[in-house]
DNA sequence: CTAATAGTTGACTAAATCACTCGGGTATGG
DNA sequence: CCATACCCGAGTGATTTAGTCAACTATTAG
């Protein structure tokens, strides 16, 4: 598992969808601006996320997105890993990069972690964010200035520049 | 903080450092050949680690690097910390990128995973990973085949690529 | 003294990845 | 038929990764 702002962008995004669920369709123009994300990257993002099942799409005038599951049946993790395809098998274990053909002298504390990460990721759902009180209080602090005009450029400067991985 | 192969590598040798400690100090050369990871490379990274006080350096011929703690004292979290130096203050936390000036809908989310994160691998110390059975197995393996002749360029090819940050 | 060892430093590089943008599609409701 | 909205692929600049190379400096054995 990989985690980017690209993955980051693609949760806060879900996490708008899952909000708004109550229209039919949300269009990604709206999330775009409530999140300050650019338009042609957040279609990238949805693409995936749809391709793996976890939004459906409906085009034309009045179309947009909608989960394609209850939110409670959506977890963090299970966006991430669509984000980032990690079919990405040269791990540790069992690549040459561990050495002599066999498990590294750190291997076990690595995949340790990465287990612990997948737990907590995956423990968490959309429909879990969505009942937090820190995330309501956003909610309403977007709903009160509900449009604001971010022309198509000035969107999306995402000034940290930082990863997480963890096969 | 920065998860990279870079910091893998920086704990791997770390740890390889504190299992020969018996000697008085211990040479770049042989931690490169033992864990297969390239010399200059490793110069590299411990130049980190000794501005950051982990590890001593000896000069000259028998010289070396020792650790400059014990080895109950040294944590992965602040190998990882020494090696990417994150004064990388643009974060989630008060910045642009949050949307308006305050909290994206996630940042909560995020500050808890990489509190958990920091949090695990700051409660590993290399002592700890001495201890460890796999660890002691490997060691025991690398030990039998105590100078496998690796040429100079043929080390060191990391082929996954994988990130891990957490602000 | 001098050669060999071993750490120290800095500049440089190819390849990959990130975080987008751009430009054109295609379906669909009014 | 046209505006809306999803769909898709190619391209791009900046940054990072994972190193390499070359030239030091300090220290010790002989």
């Amino acid at each position: 598992m990989k985690l980017t702002t690209k993955g980051r962008y693609a949760v806060t995004a879900m996490l708008d969808l899952a909000v708004h669920q109550h229209h039919d369709t949300v269009a990604l123009a709206d999330i775009a601006a409530r999140q300050g994300i650019s338009l042609s990257y957040l279609e990238q993002l949805f693409a995936k996320l749809r391709r793996r099942g976890l939004v459906a799409s409906v085009r034309g005038p009045g179309g947009g997105y909608s989960l394609a599951l209850p939110a409670a049946q959506i977890s963090v993790a299970q966006i991430v890993m669509a984000i980032n395809e990690n079919i990405d098998a040269t791990r540790c274990g069992g690549e040459k990069n561990c050495h002599g053909e066999e498990r590294c002298l750190t291997h076990q504390l690595w995949s340790e972690l990465s287990r612990r990460i997948y737990e907590f990721l995956d423990g968490i759902t959309l429909a879990t964010l969505v009942t937090e009180p820190e995330v309501q209080e956003v909610v309403l602090r977007q709903a009160k200035r509900p449009k604001l005009g971010v022309p198509r450029n000035e969107i999306a400067h995402g000034s940290s520049y930082e990863k997480a991985d963890l096969s």
